[in-house]
Parts: C-alpha cells; structure tokens; sequence
DNA sequence: TGTTGACGGATTGTCGACAATTTTCATTCG
DNA sequence: CGAATGAAAATTGTCGACAATCCGTCAACA
C-alpha cells in the first residue's frame, strides 16, 4: 500500500511529514538503506520537492536518513559502533530521564505507562513485532514528556527512530521480548518515587535489550575475489 | 565589520558555512536574538540564498538558530527553562562522557587538556571572556571526542553552542571565572583512570557554572509605560 | 565470454524569476 | 504630539526550468 494515505489537498507543514517518515521507520514499514527519491515522496506527500528536500535534511540531521551527494537519500543504517554508541547515549539520557520522572510524574501520567506496558505485552504475545518496537518506543517517550526536560526528550526522540533502524538490522525474531515486565517494574519504580531504582532499572533494561541484539559489523564482500587469496 | 572574511572565490560547503556561524555564536560575535538575513549571509560566504537555506535549517535543527516564518532566521534567545534543560541534559551527557574517557583516554589528549586549561587560566586572568568561553567549551569537546562517542560528540556540540548563548544571555561580568581548576581536577581524574570522580567532578562542574549565571526569565516589557504606574 | 565504453533515461542540484508577506516610512488625522 | 493609515521597499517563500550527475542498457571488441 501507499506509505501513507494522504487525501487532504492541503500540503502538510514540513513537521508532519517529518513525523511520518520517523514514524514509518519506528514501525519497520521503512527499512535500513532503503532509498527514499523525491518524486515518489512528492507524491505520497502531495507537495513539492522544495518542501521534500527540507524535509530530507531535518531527516538526515536526525541521523534518520543519510544524504549521499548526486545519488539521493536512504534511510540510515547504522554500523555496529554507531549501533553501541546510540545505545549508550541513550543509557546516558535515559537514566536521567528517570531519575527526573521519578521526582514529578503523576498518577495520570503512571497509569497511561502501565497501560502501555500492558498492551506492548498483549502486542508481543501475539507476536505483533512492529507494534510492539512501536508501544516500547512510545514508553520511552512518554516517560521523556514526563521528566519534563525539552532538550532531553528531542534528543530521545531521535535516538528512538535510531533504534528501531538497529533492531530492524540486528535483531533475530526473539529480540524484543520480555520488555513488558522491565517496563512494569520501571513504572513500580517510578510510583515509589524512587529515582535511584528508576535509573538503575532504565539502564539495565537498556543494557538487556541491547544485548539480545547480534551488533556486529557484516562482513563485506570482497570487491575482488582474487585479492582475498592475495593474486 | 564582516561577519567573516572570506576571499575565496568558490563557495564553502554547507558543513562549513553552518561550523562557521557556530563559531561565530561560541565567541559571542554573534548575540542571541541577533537577526540574520539571508542576503548578507550570502554576500560573507559569497554563495547562494539556496545554500543558506538549507544552513539555516540545520542550525535551527541544532537548536542554535529560530525560524519565523516569513519573518527570518534569528540566532536562538534560550528562555530561562530551556537553559536550565540544556544544563540538565549536559550534566546527564558529560558525567557519561567523563565516565567513558577515563577508561581510553591518552597521554598525549590528556596533555592536550592540561594545555587548554591553562591558556584558558590565562585568557581569563586578562579579562579575555570571548577566548575563555572559546577555550573551555573546547575543552570539552575534546573531552567528548576522547570518550569515542560520536552520537554523544554531537549532542554536545549542539549543547556547547547553546549554553554559549546562554551565558551571554545570563552571565554577569563575574561568571565564568575559576573553571581552570575544576579542569585540571578533571584532567587529574582521569589521569588516574578514576572515571567515578571524573563524573562526579564534571557533574559538580556543570552545576557550579550554572549557578553562577542569574537564569530567571526577564520581566517582559510593558506595551504600554503608563500601566507600569497603574494609570 | 567477459570487459569496456558510450548512449539514453532518470534523478539530483542549482539558479533566477515571481508571488506573498513583512517592514519601513511618510502622511494624515484625532 | 502621538496614533493610525497606506503605499513603497525590502525580505522571505515557492515554483519551474535547466544543468550536472548517476544508473542501466546495449553494443563493440578482445
């Protein structure tokens, strides 16, 4: 199907369809390195290419989409280094986030985590991948909001489009389970008001999902066949 | 005079024209709130409105640069709780930052920052506040480099750039002074290959720096004199 | 048979012209 | 004297046309 049904005449401002295309990518329906040419987002968008071509630099800024000069843009496809480091940016950001949560979230804001942690669980029961890299996601921001820092949570936000592009990459078919109790315990953590324990399960939750991931660099393929046997 | 003198008759790339105005901010040439038109940016960089568009769409995307629409580019003005967000979001970084670099960083980088701390010393005894916040920030994107991150680097490139903006915003002529010490306490830190310390003393640094700017958000100014003295 | 080179189509990059909006400034009015 | 009005100038936003580059195809050749 079209990657996004649009049938409002009206162009949308870049945002939205920024928001779209990082949405399509946190729901896999974009892969790592697929090609992404103007025309056709031209008219997926109903807009002109001026506005695509702005909207592919805030993407590749986001380190979303990556540019290549004369040949056009492609969704990002992290290297197993830069796959360790979004990680590790976001154990950096994250323990924060929940150490700040912790002291300001309200019951509102605990319930709609929970049920969030729920239906992630009910998702990858039934074996809803995509749903469930997208719920997961939609976690970690939502806590972002809460912990009220601006800043933070638009610097998550791209690390989350980033790793729905990693697990994509590097993920096997059981990656990504068992995510639903480490959120309910997280969100136990946070009702307690207890930040320390909120920081520490955030980062070995990280810590867990990061090491279901097989993160290691492909192998190239040799150019020449004969260099490999050094002829 | 010029923004910048440029002589070369072929235009820079974009990366270096957006590095430029960033410089530019870092050493307080270019105030917070300042406009920035395109033409003159085209006529400094001797390039097309084109390529300044789409500079400006990064640096608005870095948080450095605000676009209103039909009304321009203007360098950001951080709102007293954006600049309590951008130290937050520091201190969550850098602590993992000092962290890291503790554990791989090397004689000849340590070197490197033991000679910024001094030169930054000495900029700051003879009252060179430019140099000085020039200098420290650089301190600590060399720091960030030596942690191996580049998802983290870039973040706090954009971070560095913005609390620039800040401390011209809310510094007193006062500020900013006795970070050479807590510099060299860093780089003694991780020339033990104590990354808790290192983190610990990052954390206190950035909270000792904050608290020497006076963030409060600025008494709007009346539309209207005569309401001031309730007539 | 496999490599090289050239051609045509398609895609991206750039520029200038024009439309839309804001800003400036002189003028008028209360 | 200050506020409001309106036109002119300046600035930003958008589009289409053209140039530059890349990609796939096919033919020529060793």
């Amino acid at each position: 199907m079209a990657l996004i049904e649009e049938d409002l005449r009206q162009p949308p401002p870049d945002s939205a369809i920024v928001d779209r295309v990082v949405a399509a990518v946190m729901e896999q329906k974009l892969a790592a390195g697929a090609k992404l040419p103007e025309a056709p987002l031209c008219e997926a968008f109903d807009c002109s290419r001026t506005q695509i071509r702005r909207v592919l630099i805030v993407l590749a800024e986001r380190g979303v989409v990556t540019l290549h000069p004369n040949r056009g843009a492609f969704v990002a496809s992290p290297d197993a280094e830069e796959a360790r480091n979004v990680f590790a940016a976001r154990r950096a950001i994250e323990r924060s986030i929940a150490l700040a949560a912790a002291a300001r979230i309200d019951a509102a804001t605990l319930a709609e985590l929970r049920a969030n942690a729920r239906a992630d669980g009910a998702a990858e029961a039934r074996g809803d991948r995509s749903e469930s890299i997208r719920l997961s996601g939609q976690f970690h921001l939502r806590l972002a909001e809460a912990a009220g820092n601006a800043v933070l949570t638009k610097f998550l936000e791209e690390l989350v489009a980033r790793t729905s592009l990693i697990i994509g990459l590097y993920g096997s078919r059981a990656t990504h389970s068992c995510s639903e109790d480490e959120h309910e315990a997280l969100v136990a953590a946070l009702a307690d008001g207890d930040g320390a324990r909120a920081a520490d399960l955030m980062d070995r939750h990280l810590l867990h999902i990061e090491r279901l991931l097989a993160i290691r660099d492909a192998v190239e393929t040799p150019a020449d066949i004969r260099s490999v046997f050094g002829k």
